[in-house]
DNA sequence: TTGTACGCGTTATCAA
DNA sequence: TTGATAACGCGTACAA
């Protein structure tokens, strides 16, 4: 059994039979003179080894750990699937990683995530999933992102954070108003709501703005039907069941996002409610799969790949003092762009 | 505007009046001695400085970056997300930090992957995806995995790879063999077949399975039937309208995966096609959204969040030598279990 | 019980 | 044009 050993800049050197700082200036495209026979022997004794800069120690040195760490609620949701992808995509190709932690909205170990990336030395945070409301969280990532910004880690965050840092605003408000909106020009006047998890800010921004809406135009709406949920596509099945007891009172019902929008129909459907003859259903989010349910639903679509694309533009800018040259969409956009699209889950009722 | 400054070690030390020794043993839990009351001067100094070691720096010196490299083909595909997921929760909690690569099958990026994984001395490397069958990729990823088991990374694939790695056989021509085999079961004797990415070993085994059985109850089938699809909804969809021809001649479908039976589906729905009276289909995968299609869909179900799970457990036994007492299901077994879920997508014609 | 000195693999600085 | 040396932050063998 041979020993197991990483080759290092030093076995280069010396099969090469020159110093580290040479190879080191090879490998780096110094601007440092190099003759060109002794790079071509590094290159040659490079190539032979297969040799690669141990980026431990390239971080250390160097200060940049080209980590960059992604904590997401459930990477099995599309929505946070696509804003990943989109991330990934862009700072590998600047040569950063993507360190991905699957937080199930716990917040232990999402406060545990931000360690780790600390002590790796993150060189950025994107936080894809909304605030999660909560005294201990908020003072504890506090002071964790106040010591990061200390080390120049850039941190970003789609929806609204109570911290300084860069938030991507998705408009959670103005999105419930406008879906909501939709339904009272389609006629209708009587609603349920399915709900999110209570924990997150994204939650309440998305109920403010559907209740915002109802109150303008006058309608009323008993709490019984807001009825609870968690995001999921079991959290919507469960809702269906509890809708039944509503059903005969009703014609829509705005769920807060679209995986426990497509649960909630397929409950229903498997109940024998027709969508959208029996009732109307939108969601908020516009996954993929929203295209494909039965019936297609309308919902708010959120471009989550692009915006993950965008959110890589904006890391790699900040990182890359060269590369000043992307071009970043959502640098001073206040908003992310949002489309109500029209399928087949509501009825016109005039 | 402040010096931007690391909280390294010697702080602490300094703060606490003592040596870097002396706060790496409490901050180690060394065996070695320390004085009660230093201890406690030190932990005051951690905690009032929030101190936490730079895992790069420990990394240098332990040679251990914790670090563990996901390879996946598209983290939309629910396929890789569960997998994904059980893979990170596990590693997460004995301190492992997960790296997410998505290649959509490009054998540039894969490559490239290996190579980033390699300079950052990932301790383990996850193949979640089946093997892409090209020569350049086969000799090159050839050469990365010697070296990479040369310094004791580990290596496991999901499907067979033609490497020197753990290969969690995902059965695929079994698989193949029973969902054709069922519908055969059920009074089908004319089939199409909906196939993947010709690149991809996954797709090879599956359809010989498919083949294999059909030989065996004398089925012949047509190459015109065999309908080239790449693994996604939106291949599927594809897929369907190609199909449309041939629908006279045949009464089932078998689609190498669930989220390309899911778009094939959800096409014919919008073509006015009845499933399954007019036509069978069945999938391979059992994702979660192969319950909630219309209608839903009878598969092959791989129970991916657990094997992902077991995956985790496997690579922390091999790293962590202590933890020897978990318990790993797929060190010694040969195959994943694997269920056939017959749900509504196919009509029995005896 | 504590501290000193060295090395992990790099790169930056300086001297030759 | 090249090489020696120090330093990044840490852990550990050894000395005290």
């Amino acid at each position: 059994m041979e020993v197991k050993k990483n080759i290092s800049i030093k076995d280069v050197a010396k099969l090469a039979g020159v110093s580290p700082s040479t190879v080191s200036r090879v490998v780096n495209n110094s601007d440092h003179p190099v003759n060109s026979k002794t790079r071509k022997d590094v290159k040659k004794a490079i190539n032979k080894l297969n040799y690669q800069p141990n980026r431990m120690a390239q971080g250390l040195i160097k200060n940049r750990s080209k980590m960059i760490g992604v904590i997401v609620h459930d990477i099995s949701d599309e929505y946070f699937a696509e804003l990943l992808k989109g991330i990934e995509e862009i700072t590998f190709d600047y040569d950063y990683i993507t360190n991905i932690f699957n937080t199930n909205r716990d917040i232990e170990k999402e406060l545990k995530a931000i360690n780790i990336l600390d002590a790796y030395q993150a060189e950025a945070i994107v936080l894809t999933g909304g605030y999660l409301r909560d005294d201990y969280y908020k003072q504890t990532m506090g002071k964790h992102i106040k010591q990061l910004k200390n080390r120049n880690c850039h941190i970003v965050s789609v929806s609204s954070h109570p911290f300084e840092i860069k938030n991507i605003e998705l408009a959670n408000k103005l999105a419930a108003r406008n879906i909501t909106g939709y339904l009272i020009d389609k006629g209708h006047r009587s609603f349920a709501y399915v709900n999110g998890p209570e924990i997150l800010e994204t939650t309440q921004e998305r109920l403010c703005g559907f209740k915002t809406t109802l109150k303008k135009n006058d309608i009323e709406i008993q709490d019984d039907l807001i009825i609870p949920g968690d995001f999921s596509f079991e959290g919507g099945r469960r809702a269906a069941s509890e809708l039944l007891k509503y059903l005969e009172d009703i014609t829509a019902v705005v769920v807060v996002n679209d995986q426990a929008a497509l649960g909630l129909m397929w409950e229903l459907r498997q109940k024998g409610i027709k969508i959208p003859d029996t009732i109307s259903v939108v969601g908020i989010g516009g996954i993929p799969a929203s295209k494909y349910s039965y019936p297609p639903l309308t919902t708010i679509v959120l471009p989550l790949y692009s915006l993950g694309k965008e959110i890589g533009k904006y890391i790699v800018s900040k990182l890359d003092s060269k590369k000043e040259t992307i071009d970043i969409i959502i640098e001073d956009r206040e908003y992310l762009q949002m489309n109500l699209v029209e399928r087949q889950s509501v009825k016109e009722l005039i």
